[in-house]
DNA sequence: TACCAAATCTGACTTAAGTCAAGGAAATCC
DNA sequence: GGATTTCCTTGACTTAAGTCAGATTTGGTA
């Protein structure tokens, strides 16, 4: 990890926890907030380390994760450029709950706990900002748990690839498609199963004529069946 | 259901999220506040049910759970008093994205979204102890999902009885016990299973000498096992 | 290009947990 | 207090997914 320098203040302005401050405000974040990069597989912070305060991803990708007692990874949040993470101890105190480890090249905004606090308190609306974003991804986290409890591997894959594709911005064409990013390990455990099973996942959806898999390119065939099969 | 009167300001005081608030705020809370009682097995929303506000339970128990395409139901949150939900679209928008139905007779206070919004730009306070219970919440999720996709369910069920008996408070006696005030088919869906295979669980623990099951009254022999398993 | 290591896939097997069907126990209601 | 319904348990069976071991592919690098 390296530190860099932040390059404007439009940078800040991108980010939608702070899309409404002024100038001056912007000024004071950058006074106090340090730019991180990261190269794949940098660990970001790691579970009970001592909470110094949160991030926000610029760049890149990265995995936010648990290891269980037996040494199992969970990967609870897979996160994307504009995204905070590690925002959770802010309002809660204790150490970091997980660990992070960027998936790629990647650059983050690093944001110290106690000028942050410091900050919310004379500007109310950013904290207003910070409960959607929190609201957000509880409604996420309830979502997930309910498809792991109550659905198999390949519909919850079907769902992940609808997702990814959204985000790629090909589900409007003839044949939408997706280039998987993150390794399939990472994908398999963020879904709550183990590499194998996914695979014979992917096999599954292929032999049915729903997708075509080559390599790290996933091709929908049939965009009606992959979303039956999501809901 | 039905609507009673609030008694006192000094219940609203026992609430976390007003705990700090000045006796003017309170009443003003209470001005806008309604009171509702429900009996056993009353719906309190429903998923999808137009977004009016939330409410903070006072007394009783309740269930907050979404239902599966295929009909299954997954139980989200147990409440128990003091403590608000339905909170989450206050600051996300849209429905309520989950029903909640009352476990046994029981009373909350409802508080519609627009006064209360009002409220809470006057009040920044507030919006940090909602951000705190929020956090609280994301981290207790977080926890959910990495214990149902790692752990087995006589692990899941030992973790549970021992939150239990702590809230109990019989965890420091020779025999700790709880009696289980909840069906136990809530209680396997919040824990990600069926009734059956929450029945065999309970068999388990007890073949294995770690708890003694009297019915609804749970003792436990051995809560150094139970510990062991849990974690 | 050829090599190596990491990632991914495949097959054979095991196992935890779900399904189905039936019986027993508890709670609830006249 | 007996009947009815709801809840819980049990057994036999099926199945999705995990484990283990080995093969194959891929990507990076010399």
């Amino acid at each position: 990890m390296k530190t860099a320098e932040l390059k404007s203040n439009q940078t800040l302005r991108d980010i939608p926890l702070f899309s409404e401050l002024s100038i001056e405000q912007l000024r004071k974040i950058s006074s106090f907030s340090k730019l991180k990069s990261f190269e794949k597989h940098d660990r970001i912070f790691n579970e009970n380390d001592f909470y110094l305060g949160f991030y926000i991803l610029l760049k890149g990708s990265l995995k936010v994760f648990k290891i269980s007692s037996q040494g199992k990874e969970s990967v609870v949040h897979l996160v994307r450029p504009l995204t905070a993470f590690a925002d959770i101890p802010l309002f809660e105190g204790g150490n970091y709950p997980v660990s992070a480890e960027a998936l790629e090249e990647s650059l983050a905004l690093f944001i110290p706990k106690e000028k942050f606090l410091e900050l919310i308190c004379k500007e109310p609306e950013i904290s207003l900002k910070m409960l959607a974003g929190f609201a957000k991804r509880l409604k996420s986290l309830i979502n997930q748990l309910e498809d792991i409890s109550s659905k198999e591997v390949s519909n919850r894959l079907a769902k992940y690839l609808i997702k990814e594709i959204k985000s790629a911005g090909t589900d409007k064409l003839p044949e939408p498609f997706v280039k998987l990013t993150i390794p399939k390990s990472t994908i398999a455990s963020y879904l709550g199963t183990i590499t194998e099973t996914l695979s014979r996942a992917f096999k599954k959806l292929q032999d049915e004529g729903i997708i075509r898999v080559n390599g790290k390119k996933i091709f929908v065939n049939d965009m009606k069946r992959l979303k039956e099969l999501a809901k």
